[in-house]
RNA sequence: GCGGGUGUAGCUCAGUGGCUAGAGCGUCACGUUGCCAACGUGAAUGUCGUCGGUUCGAAUCCGAUCACCCGCUCCA
């Protein structure tokens, strides 16, 4: 399946256009057109549908240690600068990067470690990418580099151990990763991948902002708020769907990676010993979500990250990876990350920007000593009511892609089959196989012919079921290309005011996959809709 | 950010320096037909991605720029 056939449909029928187009567009934004809008609003509706209001806290679900509450939040996309300094974002998205001249590489500039190397009266940094093969690789590198052969190997001197290239001043001398020439090197170039916006009339250091890389911040910092004000137990999950912005070097692959982009997160709180298993119950419970909405199981996997890539706090963190047609065979794209996140993030909000490094975690501090981005100093923590027990929670978290999520729908819906025409013979056609819930438009309502009456009972009909369904109206052409127009759109029903309909008040009422037709009665439309849209 | 490709009607594309820029599909109107992309007649739609240059003359040649696709790079 190619992704230009579905772009091209996405622009033809509505599902989306490149951001701001007339004037030739953004990089890394898309609109929503008035399909799209609907299919992501179904999307996001089903999802909080699904997770929060028809939750079951009354029942223990399969696979779950116990009953659980689920409450829902909406906050700020600008939240106080500090947030962000000790949720590590700060840090960690002002990467400097270097280039390379010769070899059109990117590297970051504090991920790359070298050696002073001497050898037939040359003196060069020469570099590796940091990790525990570096001495080895450097070692290999000055070989080839001086041209020495390894019997020769005593006429290479070393000066000091590895040290990071930030501490390189002259990148002159410096020998890139993987250049053969020295001094290949760009000066290191900041990479701001956190939009910055300013509060308050006055730009300048004192007013700046950032526009939230990710929403689960707004959940964290509301945790106590949340609690105090619903009086629920844990274990407790938090919902929230929002918008959030990412200034990515490289937006690729349509919407895939966008700059601005909206998630639907949960943050999970739970007793820390209990975390192991909630965190195997999300990741079935999320996988089997996108099961139900009609992702295949041969096209959706799970993919575990090794225990290198995960911070030491976590016992894991798990991707739900689509195959989405851009990707290269065996190839899956991340559609949702669900991670154990302990409770790094309610103890930075309290005591102050934790290092991720440390084991068992401790506060980051500065050059002097001293903290390096304060917390809000507020308990954070829970007392359970019946045990006494005071602790700080532990967090799970399913955080999903909405935009991804909707991508993978319209990737996944697009089928191209033949139907035979009004001759028999096979034409093909294109088909959105939306699941029911997620199709944007529920239902088109045809008169069989522009004539004896029935465009005014089709239209009665329209006008009762819109009451309750996004539906659409045709009378225009033939009543094929009615049909085939509303399988483009991916709409599941097709309902038909045809000559019987005047004299019993039935309609036929088409199904889009099957092509199947069923004679009803126009009173029972609307339950009938219902219960095919609710399986 | 680098290398390669692409950009002409809503869509797919033709048009390699010369008359008013074309085709198919789609869209709209009228008529006819009446259950899976029908037919006839008529109509609308383009600063040829944008800006600049060369030229008597540019969709066409040159430069810059923007966007998309592929490959690097990056991706809490």
């Amino acid at each position: 399946m190619s992704m230009e056939k579905i772009v091209s449909l996405c622009k033809q029928c509505g599902f989306l256009f490149q951001s701001s187009e007339i004037y030739g567009g953004l990089q890394g934004f898309w609109d929503y057109g008035p399909l799209g809008v609907e299919l992501k609003r179904n999307v996001k509706e089903s999802w909080w549908k699904d997770m929060v209001v028809c939750h079951d806290d009354m029942s223990t679900l399969d696979g779950a240690p116990s009953p659980y509450a689920m409450e829902g939040l909406d906050c700020t996309i600008i939240m106080h600068p500090q947030v962000w300094k000790c949720s590590g974002h700060y840090d960690l998205f002002h990467d400097y990067m270097v280039d390379c001249k010769e070899t059109k590489k990117r590297y970051r500039h504090d991920q790359l470690n070298g050696r002073w190397v001497e050898a037939k009266n040359q003196r060069v940094f020469i570099t590796a990418a940091a990790g525990d093969d570096e001495v080895e690789l450097i070692e290999k590198r000055a070989m080839k580099f001086f041209k020495i052969r390894a019997k020769n190997i005593e006429d290479i001197k070393y000066d000091g151990d590895p040290i990071c290239l930030t501490e390189i001043e002259n990148l002159a001398e410096v020998l890139g990763p993987d250049a053969k020439a020295v001094g290949t090197l760009t000066e290191p170039r900041e990479f701001n991948l956190m939009f910055k916006t300013y509060v308050g009339a006055l730009s300048g250091e004192e007013g700046t902002a950032f526009l939230r890389p990710e929403t689960a911040q707004g959940i964290f910092v509301n945790f106590k708020n949340v609690l105090d004000s619903t009086r629920q137990k844990l274990p407790l999950g938090i919902a929230q769907i929002g918008k959030s912005f990412r200034n990515e070097i490289t937006p690729r692959n349509f919407t895939f990676r966008s700059r601005e982009f909206e998630q639907m997160e949960i943050e999970f709180f739970c007793h820390p010993d209990e975390s192991q298993k909630w965190y195997q119950f999300w990741r079935d419970r999320r996988m089997a979500w996108y099961h139900e909405m009609g992702i295949p199981e041969d096209r959706l996997i799970l993919r575990e990250h090794t225990p290198d890539e995960l911070a030491h706090y976590s016992i894991g963190t798990a991707d739900l990876e689509y195959a989405f047609p851009f990707m290269a065979e065996g190839e899956f794209g991340e559609l949702e990350g669900i991670s154990h996140r302990g409770d790094f993030d309610l103890r930075s909000h309290i005591e102050g920007k934790l290092d991720e490094k440390s084991n068992p975690l401790e506060l980051q501090l500065d050059e002097n000593g001293k903290p390096k981005w304060k917390g809000s100093g507020k308990n954070l923590g829970y007392r359970d009511e019946l045990t006494g027990e005071k602790y700080i929670p532990h967090v799970i978290e399913p955080s999903a892609g909405a935009d991804r999520a909707t991508l993978a729908f319209l990737c996944e819906a697009y089928t191209e089959d033949e139907q035979p025409d009004e001759n028999g013979k096979m034409q093909k056609r294109v088909v959105m196989k939306f699941h029911p819930r997620l199709a944007p438009i529920k239902a088109a309502v045809f008169p069989l012919v522009k004539k004896d009456g029935m465009p005014e009972v089709a239209k009665k009909v329209y006008l009762d079921l819109k009451k309750q369904f996004k539906v659409f109206y045709d009378e225009k052409g033939a009543i094929g290309r009615r049909y085939r127009r509303q399988d483009e759109a991916g709409t599941p029903y097709c309902i038909t005011v045809d000559g019987q309909t005047l004299e019993d008040q039935t309609v036929t009422i088409r199904d889009r996959d099957t092509l199947e037709q069923q004679r009803v009665k126009i009173d029972e439309l609307r339950d009938i809709i219902q219960r095919r849209i609710d399986g």
